[in-house]
DNA sequence: AGCACGCCGACT
DNA sequence: GTCGGCGTGCTC
């Protein structure tokens, strides 16, 4: 706490950033010193209206020095949310930085940290009855004259909840019907304190932990992990094992450690779509409930859980990249899964990396950090070879299984059919496999029916009317679509040049196109197709995953959806149709991108008793990439990309920053790009290579022309603030929008 | 985001 | 001369 000084009267004044589309902070005044300081949440009024704010920093010296504050009329401070809405001082410092490292003020920030509190205070401070989630469990230290005591029928309650280990219950009702009683039995044992409902944040409840036994080599890197959370300081691990080898146990013996300790533990999953069955494990493993946190939770569940992580209660929070701006006051292990994951990057609003920002946050709270993957970025990778990182190796499949066996299937030497994207010898291998009652994977990182429709008599090619793209043909949604803008229009009969009716063809594959023709190939049998559109309702994906796993489907077709987290024990064929989209493309991250599809859509093949394979189609079998998979030579690839991003100055070797222009106006859009050039020569002094202007590879999204600056400078925070200075010196119309993005992603 | 301010065309 | 369209810019 600041003190008040005396000569003052007890006037403070604050920079604030305002939840409001403006770009810089705000002073204001207030008062009574006691009740706000850093951290704190304030209403403001900005103009006629009056809106949210955090206090970020106080202001010692107005009036006299600052010679613009001078000029405008300081306003009050209205109103300073209570204590329970305080942003703990860590996560302060953390907004601050984040907000230096993405170049932009802390009001563009700050909603991520306190959106959920904006949320509530619009509605009118009402909370719509958060109905609390809870397991059911019976009391720690319950002595055997107490459990002596009850009837034969609550005893079968009891039984249940003790004997079988790995099954929770989140209702009355469902521990009820497991143990075939009344809920009324039920009730009453919670009324009587014998069995108590365990809710997020609760008293850890230990007798309901049930951990499995680890092998020799994930007990080491356990006790790695283990000691290192105990010297509560600052500790990065890189986790790299294979698919199937355990990562999740390890760390999730670490949680339990850090939860018993009384300490908060973050989770962060790639996708949404995989927290409902890993916060199902945590929480038979753990006994805990796990606090879910991603976009579809409601609003009064969200605010609940916010204030609990607020107030510091030892949770373990699951959740999605935005959960890394909740305002934990004890923060000791973040955990990322699938590190490699490029869903971690966010593109929009704001830019960054959730698993950089991670490691950031827990270097500023001296919490542990674990960064876990089987296909490491180049970026982790290197941090670990570096020591930055330390390095822990899970190299062999847990049990039994083995890596799968992969083989090329070249394409030039075995062209494809017309019309045909599965080779004659892979048809032959697949018919084999399913003959034998296994399962088969086809994967196709491509959406729809086919990528391109073209007319054979004049040449027209189906594009976007408002993007540089061609429209993607779904036949079974039974419309054309653009997959930037989202356009959407019939499918064409006619061509829309020449008005021919004859000679529209459909380009190249999708999934389902591929469907199409797997169906003509193995007619007998039931296939499943899987990709993003397809599954838009949630339960459809869950029915899917779960009728391969009881083996009613044998043939898989999908896109990137099935890469993921999934195990199926009956799959051990797994083709991949075309390895090369993208491989000679202008994207620096091909390779690396290319490897790691490949890699986690191999390693779901024979992850049990069975053995697998992978068949990768590929025009260009002499390619490093390809002959790396097929080696399994994961090392050896990694060694061979940051070579050739050394040379280049690539990242992680340098840093890149990618600008973005765009505007319905070609003229406008050109002129200030190159106003951006000029006055980047002088960045030149400092090493700051400024190249472009230049047409983004997608030149038109929904109309707007968009041109592309990029930056390359080395690894220097310092750096940063002079390409924000940069970024601020030219006078943009509001009909231009410019956007930037440190260590850019992609370039499209 | 809102709201004021100002510049320009149409209309009493 | 005055009303009102919207493009531009500011909010402590």
């Amino acid at each position: 706490m600041i003190m008040t000084r005396t000569n003052e009267s007890c006037v403070r004044y604050f920079n604030v950033a305002v939840i409001a589309p403006v770009n810089k902070l705000l002073i204001y005044s207030y008062s009574d010193s006691c009740l706000c300081d850093i951290g704190s949440i304030v209403k403001v009024p900005l103009g006629s209206r009056q809106v949210l704010g955090l206090i970020c920093e106080e202001v010692l010296d107005t009036g006299d020095t600052a010679s613009d504050s001078r000029a405008v009329n300081i306003r009050n401070i209205v109103e300073v949310l209570p204590e329970e809405f305080r942003i703990p001082e860590v996560c302060m410092n953390f907004l601050k930085r984040v907000a230096r490292y993405t170049m932009n003020p802390v009001n563009a920030l700050a909603p991520l940290t306190m959106g959920i509190v904006q949320h509530y205070i619009k509605s009118g401070n009402m909370l719509s009855g958060a109905r609390e989630e809870y397991l059911i469990a019976v009391r720690e230290n319950l002595s055997h004259e107490d459990t002596q005591k009850l009837t034969a029928i609550q005893r079968k309650v009891i039984d249940i909840l003790t004997h079988n280990d790995s099954e929770r219950y989140s209702s009355e009702t469902a521990l009820a019907r497991a143990a075939t009683v009344s809920a009324g039995v039920v009730k009453k044992l919670i009324e009587h304190g014998v069995l108590v409902k365990v809710t997020a944040g609760g008293r850890v409840n230990t007798n309901l932990r049930c951990l499995s036994l680890l092998s020799h080599i994930q007990q080491d890197a356990y006790q790695q992990i283990s000691d290192a959370c105990l010297k509560q300081t600052y500790a990065a691990f890189l986790l790299f094992g294979v698919t199937g080898s355990g990562k999740t146990e390890v760390y999730l013996n670490v949680v339990a450690e850090c939860l018993d300790r009384g300490e908060q533990v973050l989770v962060m999953l790639p996708e949404i779509s995989l927290t409902d069955t890993f916060i199902q494990r945590v929480e038979q493993r753990l006994g805990v409930k796990a606090i879910k946190w991603h976009s579809s939770v409601s609003i009064s569940q969200k605010l609940l859980m916010w204030q609990r992580i607020a107030s510091g209660v030892p949770c373990v929070v699951v959740g999605a990249r935005s959960a890394l701006f909740l305002p934990f006051a004890n923060l000791t292990l973040i955990i990322v899964d699938e590190e490699h994951d490029n869903s971690y990057k966010q593109e929009d609003k704001v830019a960054y990396s959730a698993r950089d920002m991670a490691v950031l946050r827990s270097s500023m709270c001296d919490a542990v950090v674990v960064l876990c993957t089987a296909t490491p970025s180049i970026e982790t990778w290197l941090n670990a070879c570096s020591g930055k990182y330390q390095r822990i190796n899970l190299q062999s499949r847990y049990g039994s299984s083995v890596m799968p066996e992969v083989s090329l299937v070249n394409l030039r030497d075995l062209p494809l059919n017309k019309n045909s994207w599965i080779a004659p010898v892979v048809a032959d291998e697949i018919r084999s496999v399913l003959e034998d009652g296994m399962q088969v994977m086809l994967f196709i990182n491509r959406r729809g029916y086919a990528p391109l429709t073209l007319c054979r008599k004049c040449g027209y090619r189906f594009a976007c009317p408002n993007c540089t793209s061609w429209l993607v043909e779904h036949r079974s949604l039974k419309y054309m679509m653009c997959h930037y803008c989202n356009y959407r229009c019939g499918i064409p009969d006619i061509c829309t040049s020449c008005s021919d009716s004859e000679n529209l063809v459909s380009c190249g594959p999708g999934v389902e196109r591929l469907t199409e023709e797997a169906s003509i190939l193995f007619p007998e049998v039931d296939i499943i197709t899987l990709s993003s559109d397809l599954v838009k309702k949630p339960g459809i994906l869950k029915q899917g995953l779960h009728d391969i796993a009881s083996r009613k489907k044998q043939l898989m077709i999908g896109t990137q959806v099935l890469s993921k987290g999934h195990h199926f024990p009956f799959l051990t064929l797994v083709v991949v149709i075309d390895a090369d989209t993208g491989l000679y493309g202008c994207d620096f991250r091909a390779s690396e991108k290319t490897w790691q599809l490949i890699r986690q859509v191999a390693g779901r093949a024979g992850r049990e008793k069975y053995s697998g394979r992978v068949l990768i189609q590929t025009a260009f079998p002499d390619h490093p990439v390809m002959k790396m998979l097929v080696s399994g030579d994961d090392e050896g690839f990694l060694r061979f990309e940051s070579n050739i991003r050394s040379r280049a100055c690539a990242p992680p070797f340098g840093r890149y920053v990618a600008v973005m222009l765009s505007g319905k106006d070609e003229t406008t859009v050109w002129n200030i790009a190159r106003a951006y050039v000029k006055n980047g020569e002088s960045m030149r002094g400092y090493g700051i290579c400024i190249l472009g202007p230049a047409p983004a590879p997608v030149t038109y999204i929904r109309r707007n022309m968009r041109v592309r600056i990029l930056l390359k400078m080395k690894k220097d925070i310092a750096l940063l603030d002079i390409v924000k200075r940069w970024l601020d010196s030219v006078n943009v119309p509001s009909s231009v929008l410019v956007s930037w993005d440190v260590d850019p992603y992609t370039f499209m």
